[in-house]
DNA sequence: AGAAATCGGTAACATATGTTACCATTCACG
DNA sequence: CGTGAATGGTAACATATGTTACCGATTTCT
């Protein structure tokens, strides 16, 4: 295996607290199996059967439903080391809540589910810390949905836009964030249509609560970002 | 312990494929802390600081978000059985991420957070089971989440609507339903206003879609709410 | 049984928001 | 370079939806 794609794997959320000599036993047991995709390639798509966990090699995806043509909601974005299908590898529906696409070249390497679970053949001494990792990795998953709900349920553009802001705002410590998404992308974040997105960005601006360039906003006024939501 | 509090412990996703003397052990080494609350009582509240897993042992409780007051968001109910907190035991953030609210009179057993994860001294077999069960429940609450985001994100009322009839539809096989809300509850489920929803569904009813008395809906033409959805 | 609260349907009205279209700027690529 | 796509702001317009209010039916509590 490449050290690039290595690399990535050791970074993994799934693989803490894992040396690096346990990793390569563990990677023989897993036997992961590797698959590359161009731009805007179909990753997996909505309701197809599960094929196995994936985790982000390289590049970046993006975690969508595709409702229909011209409505798309984002559920967010995953990178490097990052990994999807957790949450089918565990439960009794087997096929896929999301539609995944690659945003970039990526490379997903697979895991077969089976293997997960059971604990294999050699004596894989750190299992139970692959199991541990998948558990903070599910509760975590669980949260940013959790985290997504409050966002789009906010009352109003506005109140959506402030949520979501809040949030970002409370994670990193400054008042200016560049948030990673493009501006039709965050309107299918936050579930309304981008030209209202703009309108509200733009009276919040006249209204001195915000100011922005392209992707890079600063919060002037978190005081009435709050409000917003009341 | 009182039998009747037993057999709802017993009857949890989480005590699953554990036989009744591993889970005697398993109740002494975890030691859970008993507490009963009235009807509309308040368990944990949004924001405080995470207290231990929940074990409904009794009644039935409603996950919300007050997002302030008359604005309150209804995340899904618990019955006997069902546990709640499971998303923080395992992750960073420590403060509860919803409001969790008695409807009748319930008893709740906490797990204390750090006796699960960390193997107890007694010799306990059947501990790896009790994380294989956690991981099953994590990942269901990340579907059920999942599912909730797309009724929220369907367009229009009746595209909701038909996002949660359509699920529930599957889920059952019957083509009469009774849900387990009540009109303000559902209301409030899909995030919409209670007049709005009664409205739509009163349209729906004259279009032949569906037909209702109650919480108990009929759909006669599935197809439309299909439909409802593009 | 009577009072009070809950529940749910309906209607009228104002407006926030979806929709469509257009344009300027920047970016990607041959 | 130059051309076409992608990006994002703005405006005009129609309407779906939020808001408020009221009322009858049902349930709950005393």
């Amino acid at each position: 295996m490449e050290q690039k794609i290595l690399d990535a794997v050791k970074s993994s959320a799934l693989f803490r607290n894992i040396d690096d000599e346990s990793l390569g036993i563990m990677l023989d047991c897993l036997n992961p199996r590797m698959k590359k995709y161009k731009q805007r390639e179909m990753i997996v798509s909505y309701g197809q059967q599960f094929t196995g966990i994936g985790i982000i090699a390289g590049g970046r995806v993006a975690l969508t439903k595709e409702q229909y043509s011209g409505n798309r909601i984002i559920m967010g974005f995953l990178g490097s080391g990052d990994i999807f299908g957790e949450m089918i590898a565990f439960s009794d529906d087997k096929t896929w809540p999301v539609t995944v696409i690659s945003q970039e070249d990526s490379i997903v390497l697979y895991l077969p589910p089976d293997r997960i679970t059971t604990t294999c053949s050699n004596v894989c001494a750190s299992h139970t810390t692959l199991i541990m990792n998948m558990l903070g990795i599910l509760s975590n998953r669980a949260l940013m949905l959790n985290r997504k709900i409050e966002h789009i349920s906010a009352k109003g553009i506005r109140g959506k836009i402030s949520s979501y802001l809040l949030d970002i705002l409370k994670e990193r410590g400054d008042n200016t964030i560049t948030i990673p998404m493009k501006r039709h992308e965050l309107a299918d974040y936050l579930n309304i249509p981008r030209p209202s997105l703009s309108r509200e960005l733009g009276l919040m601006r006249d209204e001195d609560i915000i100011s922005f360039e392209g992707s890079t906003i600063t919060v002037n006024n978190a005081g009435k970002l709050e409000e917003a939501m009341l």
